[in-house]
Formats: C-alpha cells, structure tokens, sequence
DNA sequence: CTTCGTGTACGAAGGAATTAGTAATAGGCT
DNA sequence: AGCCTATTACTAATTCCTTCGTACACGAAG
C-alpha cells in the first residue's frame, strides 16, 4: 500500500520556505540566496523543492518575465502553531500543559528563559481578562 | 545524492515506540495489542519496524523462547525533550520562549489550560529556588 | 512423523524525499 | 540570424518509508 504525503514539511522543505518567509517573496535565485550560511544546495536543486512547495500549496508561483516569483501561501506563524499542534497531538497526547511540563523540565534553561516565558504567560492572562 | 535517516522518529516508529512505552516490554503480538484503536497494521508490518525501531537503537531486543520481546532502549521523557528540542532548532531559533509564545497565542487554549501552564512554571521556579 | 500454528527473516512493491544533470525555451546582444 | 545566458521542465538515481506476502524454522499435537 502506498504512502500519502504529509501535511507537515520536511526538513529541506522547512528550510527553503524559511528563507522564503523572511525574503517576503522571491525567485528561485533569491531564495537561494537567502538560504542560511553552511547549506550547500545546486539551483536545480532549490528549484525542484519550490515546485513541490508549489504542489503541496504552501506557495503560489507568478510569472514575471522570465522567472517565477514565489509567494508564501501560509504564514509562518500559523505552521508554527501546526507544528506545535501537530508535535502535542503525536507525543503529549493533545495537552499542551504536557509538552510546557517537559519543556521546563530541561535542565539546559536558564532562569533568565524561565522568567521570559512566565512573563510570556502572564501578558497572555492579562491580555484575556482585559 | 542519497538522504540519512532522520535520528527522529517517523509517525509510524512514534506510534509502535508510544505502544511499547506503554507496555513497558513485549512482542510484536503484544505492541499490536497495544495499538490505539483505529489503526489496522498487519502483523508483518509491526514486525518489520520494530526491526528497524532496533537498527536505529530505540529498542533493543531478547530473545524469549521461540520470540524475541523488544525493549524501549530511550526513555519517553527523553525523546519528548528531543523532539522539543527538534522543533525549537528548526523552527523557533533554538529559543524555547518563541516556542511558548507560540503555542499560547493559540486561541484554543481555554483558561484552565493557561492557568495550568502557569502553575507549571511556577513549580519550576520554586524548584530552582529551593 | 506429518501437519499445524506461531514467529522471524527476507524481499518486493510503490510512493516520497533529496540531489542534481540535461533539455528546452526565450530574451538579449552582436 | 546566430550565439550566449538564465530559467523552467523533465528525468534519473538513490535512499527511505510503509505495507505486507512468502519462505523458512521449530515446537506441539495428532
């Protein structure tokens, strides 16, 4: 039985469209461009993945002489908070307490991010009861 | 140019590891058993990625008389940091505060739930304190 | 001892992912 | 017109993912 495609992007995907969401909109040559720093990747290569971008809808493509500008067709804050619906819902059981739970459970966090993130939290509250 | 395989778990491999965790230890038999619900899989099917779950090192197998009865080789705890830890990196700058400030902008999120977050950070705080 | 059941091992099938070369197309320049 | 260049379109190669069937091993039961 085949395997359908998912919804999530893939690693390479994710890159390229990154680079796509801070340049606003561009073509192949300007996402390439804007890819960050160590990735080495051939224009063919750019090329290929915008054109699945293209399919799975996550950008439009218009002609504009001779090349095709990309345009995001998601924005990037609404595939973070799929991506953290998608994460909670396949490991924390769909409770994003549980996945806070495990965040601040790291060690690795310094106090400074601990208070950030409560300040975070409690603008929310305030922003709610206003 | 090939692809390595992800260090991460696909959707596949997370289901059987979420099955076996939840078991604590058993046989292909048992993991299926331990399937949620509406997932149908074939026994041949379970059997060839607990064999793959074992090449990449998240389980490790003993043989038990005629079966082999497979082992969670990394700990739940861990892997949900991990994959938080994935995301931040690859999506949220490696900033755990632009991870939060993501997922509570959700409008979902009831106030129960954003009160329970904040109660977990609190616990945390004091824990550092003491 | 032959048959049956249960289990692992192997491998095939078919689509997805990633990389990138090559062909085709079209504008610009001489 | 003929050539150079840039861009897209097509295709190939390779590995991974997922599914599952078939072959083989081996203990148990008749």
């Amino acid at each position: 039985m085949p395997r359908r495609r998912s919804e999530m992007l893939t690693d390479v995907e994710l890159e390229l469209m990154i680079a796509l969401w801070q340049i606003g909109s561009g073509s192949v040559r300007d996402v390439m461009g804007a890819l960050s720093g160590e990735t080495k990747r051939a224009y063919t290569s750019v090329a290929t993945i915008m054109k699945i971008l293209d399919d799975k809808g996550y950008v439009t493509a218009a002609r504009k002489e001779r090349s095709l500008i990309y345009t995001p067709a998601v924005e990037r804050s609404d595939y973070e908070g799929k991506s953290l619906q998608n994460l909670s819902d396949s490991l924390f059981g769909g409770t994003p307490t549980a996945l806070v739970a495990r965040l601040v459970d790291n060690e690795e966090l310094t106090d400074e991010m601990i208070q950030e993130i409560k300040a975070i939290i409690e603008t929310r509250i305030r922003k709610d009861d206003g």
